[in-house]
DNA sequence: CAGATCAACGAAAGCGCGTTCGAACCCATG
DNA sequence: CATGGGTTCGAACGCGCTTTCGTTGATCTG
């Protein structure tokens, strides 16, 4: 290999190897002028510094490991998430990364085996990542968690379902968001509108149910029990609903499905039901997966400004804005939101 | 941090720190006894091998690297790729990895950038990968490939355009996936079965193409040149090709889009016309890609096998079976063949 | 001008592990 | 008993870098 080392660079710019390391690590108390002849060694000799050697005599890895679970990536099109979710992750979260001559890892762990412990705490070992970044449901995974703070790792939670537990939490705005598709109809001209909830058990369920209505209660429009379906997060649940929201002698002019598996099962009923959407019936989603950007109509929906969100976690665990006994939200106005998605499947009610 | 390292482990087996990692290693020249004593040791400490003592003082680094296009990752559901490419590539080489107790790392690439030389570089010098996996069009980058081989670094090329350019080959298998498609719609009874071509420069579609004529003839089934249509890969193109084969007096029962996207755009033209599918005619896809998931009626195609490639991508380069110079295809037996997904899109034809 | 302070740099000591090379041990043979 | 080959092990060195702890000279005080 004979890789090109610190020795060489500081030989040829006249320094010691120290200076060298301080040029490297962007330290302080080097001459502008000692500065400019190491960088200049370092380019023509074409010099990088070696990870493993600096993560070994230093304190830092310059790794950033997401824990992401495998199940979900093998299943993503069957749950609520998007089946871009990894990709998109990875592009913030390396992005950012690389910008501060960091690198990220995803590591696939299995929550459903009794081997996570041993696994995570094997990753954590031989890895000392700088940093874990948490996606769903591992950031609610207690063992995990647990290995993260008793072996002093920052790390931050995206979409936690529950506060407990330490780290950088980035909550999804799913009120917020949901409020913003339900002033989308409004403003569409939509006074009659049904919503069908997602699986109760998660949070996020909750609250886009309450975004919904709070948005519907400030513009005074009412919302009928009987206009409020249950649903599961799956396309038959939606299209359960929607046939329960059809039959309905007063029938809403739209419908916001908790996700966009519901909304794809909605707009599935509708054409069963010889109707159209948009025309007779709007229909929103909610996660832009990826089903939607291909049905027909093409459905509107919020999408999760996950790019941006990792890019930002990433850049907090590197800069070491995330102590290790971090235990709180992000700044609200660090919190990207949600970005709506217009396309065929909303338009104004018919007159 | 204060981590238990070899000597601790040493200690307590009371050995030598080189037996340890004899045993760490799985090197011969340890007794039974011993070997037992030392594991025994080092589960009660709870020890772990810091990853990058070990890259650094071995010759080994413990990570195999991807190199994955950044464009493409963003924009994945216009291209011809699934959505899930990259999480089912994560799957299968992660899982590979952590067998080994290696390390899956993967770096998205801006090929469009004049700074892949530089970026590619550091990236090769910093982690000094045992081995790196190319994807599309990471493959067939000429710059990515001559930094691989001027560092001595062993990669393998997930279907490469172009045999040029050494590495472990695997070549996608599209002319026994597409001969196995007509398969299925022949054996459903298909006599009058149309190709909508893909995007004539890349490989792919003319492999597609050869292996639908190839079976066609096989079964002594005639292809009217009219019932071969050009598409470009696109939804749009799709529409057209079908409108084109719907106008003609005699009609295809079946049609085999070389894309997922044409067959949804195939789809949409024959709903326009009218006429349903695959009550009145049949169309497959290729490419798995999520939106025949969600369509309606879901589409019959053809999924390749990533997770079990990248799979044996990982391995092969963990186990050192590809040499620094290597420059073939990978062994077809270890070549996973494509699944034939059916869905509802296909159906014997109307008697 | 003595003394103190501070910026700019260097020498040497590891970080935790693999590796090299030789020492110690075993049993079988002459 | 001496010799030999194979097996099993350990001390010491070094991977490429960060750190700690100087050292030097320059600038600043009273």
């Amino acid at each position: 290999m004979a890789s090109v080392t610190i020795y060489d660079v500081a030989a040829r710019a006249d320094v010691s190897i120290k200076t060298v390391s301080r040029v490297m690590n962007s330290e302080p108390n080097v001459r502008q002028e000692t500065r400019d002849r190491v960088l200049a060694a370092a380019e023509a000799l074409g010099y990088h510094p070696n990870l493993s050697a600096r993560s070994l005599a230093g304190s830092k890895s310059f790794v950033i490991a997401a824990f992401v679970d495998a199940a979900l990536t093998m299943d993503h099109w069957r749950s609520e998430r998007g089946a871009d979710y990894l990709s998109r992750i990875q592009l913030g979260a390396t992005t950012a990364c690389r910008e501060a001559g960091y690198h990220f890892m995803v590591e696939l762990i299995d929550h459903a085996t009794p081997r996570v412990r041993q696994e995570v705490g094997n990753l954590l070992a031989a890895l000392h990542p700088d940093g874990v970044l948490l996606t769903p449901p591992s950031a609610d995974d207690v063992v995990v968690l647990e290995l993260l703070a008793s072996t002093g790792t920052p790390f931050v939670r995206l979409g936690p379902e529950n506060a407990a537990g330490g780290g950088l939490r980035f909550p999804t705005d799913d009120r917020a968001a949901a409020g913003k598709m339900t002033e989308h109809l409004v403003g569409l001209g939509h006074k009659k509108i049904a919503i069908i909830l997602g699986e109760p058990r998660y949070a996020a369920s909750r609250a886009r149910r309450e975004g919904f209505l709070a948005a519907m209660a400030e513009h005074g429009l009412s919302v009928p029990e009987t206009w409020i379906q249950q649903g599961d997060f799956t396309f038959s649940s939606g299209v359960e609903a929607a046939e329960a929201l059809l039959s309905l002698a007063d029938r809403p002019t739209a419908i916001f499905a908790s996700n966009d598996d519901m909304a794809l099962g909605a707009m599935a009923a509708i054409a069963e039901a010889g109707l159209s959407t948009p025309e007779d019936i709007s229909v929103a989603g909610f996660d832009d997966s990826s089903g939607g950007r291909f049905s027909r109509p093409q459905l509107t929906t919020m999408r999760q400004p996950l790019v941006e969100m990792a890019a930002f976690a990433a850049k907090s665990l590197i800069e070491g804005a995330v102590p290790v006994d971090c235990d709180q939200d992000v700044d609200a106005d660090h919190l990207p939101a949600s970005d709506l998605v217009v396309r065929r499947s909303t338009a104004p009610p018919r007159a």
